[in-house]
DNA sequence: ATCAAATTGGAGTATCAACTCCAAAGTTTG
DNA sequence: CAAACTTTGGAGTTGATACTCCAATTTGAT
């Protein structure tokens, strides 16, 4: 990590994060094989030398958009999911997704989630990472969901690591069916039943 | 669809299902943009002036795999979701999803969903087809939903409607996650808790 | 059998997309 | 300042891909 950033330059690294960050919006947008490296030379404003000067060719920067989604997804999803202690802060986090697929029109969907479907029977590399990174989210919201236990908000018979991978379910299916769609309120509806279910069974573990 | 059968023949009529057959098969695999015509042309058989005799263009044949995926995947989940009369039989639906994954070792994930995600912006025609599916397999689910309710397996004041979008969002979701980690099990367990969560509407709906 | 229509073979084309190359310009470091 | 390194411009190459064309063969109805 210090080995390459130390050969790359502050106007380097600026022209590199702008490859990265038009290569993500194409790809979520139109899929990784339909968008064309001149596709992202030109949202970038780069020259193909600049472009293959700071990635080997378009696997490589494949992988960079994956690492710059998962990073971007995981950073949001821990800043709502670290506070979760209620029902209703359940509540909080699912308006912010419905948010901000609203604010997408539906278009894209999930940056990790369609970036796994189109790569994980296609780069065996991106879906180990991508592998890693929903391993990474389902940990974010098992821990919250633990943390809402020990609170005594969720019962002390539930599962949070079981639970934690339907509710993850439920946002990628919800996202997916809202994308398809191009309604939120699938996404919505998924996230809500699978809230439902974590508040009956608190209200159903006191016999 | 009688004008279109008369002027084609059985040898004709096998031969365009066999490259619909082929090009579903690789596009599940491999995803639409990545699928080439050659590609087809070899899975299935034939020459390029066969294709072309079938089909205008690609954006018609990947119309026509849509049809097809659509057909193949409501036909199977008509047959498990019509006979829904008890969470037992939900669970036997879940063995057959299960199954079905597990003999693909994970790969592909949903017929629909792949396509789905590949698709929904970037070919607005197979987005509605592809809204249109999910909405019938939707309604599969919800008349599953509100047969149980009637027979008093559900609680009164469930609403079959969105418990099917939740189901399916569940559904879709958990073969998303399946196929990015190669395990059955996302599947399973999203399907299992949403199951669950039906279960503990019947119980806890008798006050 | 015969004619029209459907089907098939296979070579060919035009375009596009990934990638290369080399020299020029700018930046860092001693 | 000067040498070494990083960054950039832009024309060019190679291979792949969607699609075309026309003649030959097979099939179906009369």
């Amino acid at each position: 990590m210090t080995t390459t950033a130390r050969r790359l330059t502050k106007k380097g690294q600026a022209t590199r994060d702008r490859i990265v960050g038009a290569a993500a919006q194409l790809m979520l947008e139109q899929g990784v094989a339909r968008t064309t490296i001149e596709d992202i030379q030109a949202a970038a404003g780069v020259s193909p030398s600049q472009l293959y000067h700071y990635f080997p060719g378009k696997d490589a920067l494949v992988s960079a958009v994956v690492d710059h989604q998962a990073s971007q997804v995981l950073h949001i999803h821990q800043a709502c999911l670290q506070s979760v202690d209620s029902i209703d802060s359940l509540r909080q986090w699912r308006d912010v997704m419905v948010n901000i697929i609203t604010e997408m029109h539906c278009v894209g969907g999930c940056p990790l989630g369609s970036l796994a479907s189109d790569l994980s029977d296609a780069d065996p590399l991106a879906r180990t990472q991508l592998a890693a990174a929903f391993s990474r989210w389902q940990e974010l919201i098992r821990q919250g969901l633990a943390d809402m236990q020990q609170r005594g908000e969720l019962a002390a018979d539930a599962n949070p690591g079981e639970l934690a991978v339907a509710m993850l379910a439920a946002v990628q299916g919800g996202l997916l069916l809202s994308q398809v769609n191009r309604d939120p309120a699938p996404l919505r509806i998924a996230v809500d039943t699978m809230i439902d279910h974590l508040h009956n069974l608190t209200r159903t573990a006191i016999p």
